[in-house]
DNA sequence: TATGCGACACTAATAATCGC
DNA sequence: GCGATTATTAGTGTCGCATA
């Protein structure tokens, strides 16, 4: 049984016109209006920035905001017609509740769920949980496909190696947990990204013979919400 | 040609300031 | 001293310009 972690705010629906310099989309509304939107997925969207394509945008009503709209969703058609989240900012959110309320059994026991805390060279771990042996998660998002097949990176990702690096660093005092939270609900499997980041790949291999725990989390996106479908399995 | 760095828009966390 | 408000900073990935 799915189960809902987030709703969304009243979305607006309209179709994409293009996307530019990194944070910008045109869309057009149903209503006719064309707006510009901000982009909150910086990456390259591999495979899922089509343009003509239906998407899903809210409206803030931050007056700080130069942009008053964002783009939620996108709808792409590989397989069947499939939505997928573009905003990267919900990912850590969805997964914070996805922690507090214990929906991964494959955790254990634990107890505070703490984010961003500081670790290894300057860096920040996504989430860590308290308990006897503490358990370092780092988020990742993805909503790249090959088929039915999810793929993490989708571009060469140096910050992604070197959190790879740590979390395999921090396995002596530690669980360590990769968490890719795959953005769109189409996918049977997971695997990493070789094409675009052979490193990456390989660092990953070797974290997961050191002790590494990965869970690719599959998520059903739609218009109204964001379902937990369980953990994929992983293809090396 | 290769490398380094700032810019871009936004969020979230943290630090600093202010008034009571 | 406390709470509320404001300011600052880090992080996100890529492009484009400046420099070596």
């Amino acid at each position: 049984m799915p189960q809902r972690l987030y709703t969304y705010p009243p979305l607006l629906r309209g179709r994409l016109l293009q996307r530019y310099k990194r944070f910008f989309a045109d869309i057009e509304l149903d209503s006719g209006e064309t707006i510009t939107a901000h982009c909150p997925n910086t990456g390259p969207m591999t495979g899922v920035c089509q343009m003509g394509n239906l998407v899903y945008v809210s409206k803030s009503d931050n007056p700080k905001r130069k942009l008053a709209y964002t783009w939620e969703l996108i709808e792409v058609t590989d397989n069947e017609p499939t939505w997928v989240g573009v905003n990267t900012g919900l990912p850590n959110r969805v997964v914070q509740a996805l922690l507090e309320q214990r929906c991964l059994p494959v955790l254990g026991d634990y107890g505070e769920v703490q984010r961003e805390v500081p670790y290894g060279e300057n860096s920040r771990i996504d989430f860590r949980l308290t308990g006897d042996r503490p358990i370092y998660v780092e988020v990742k998002n993805t909503t790249w496909t090959a088929g039915r097949l999810a793929l993490f990176p989708d571009t060469v990702t140096t910050r992604g190696q070197k959190h790879l690096r740590e979390l395999t660093a921090i396995l002596l005092e530690a669980r360590a947990v990769m968490l890719y939270f795959i953005n769109r609900g189409d996918c049977t499997a997971f695997a990493p990204g070789d094409s675009a980041d052979p490193t990456y790949g390989q660092l990953l291999r070797t974290g997961i013979a050191a002790g590494l725990e990965v869970y690719p989390c599959q998520f059903q996106i739609s218009p109204e919400g964001i379902d937990f479908l369980g953990v994929a399995p992983l293809q090396l």
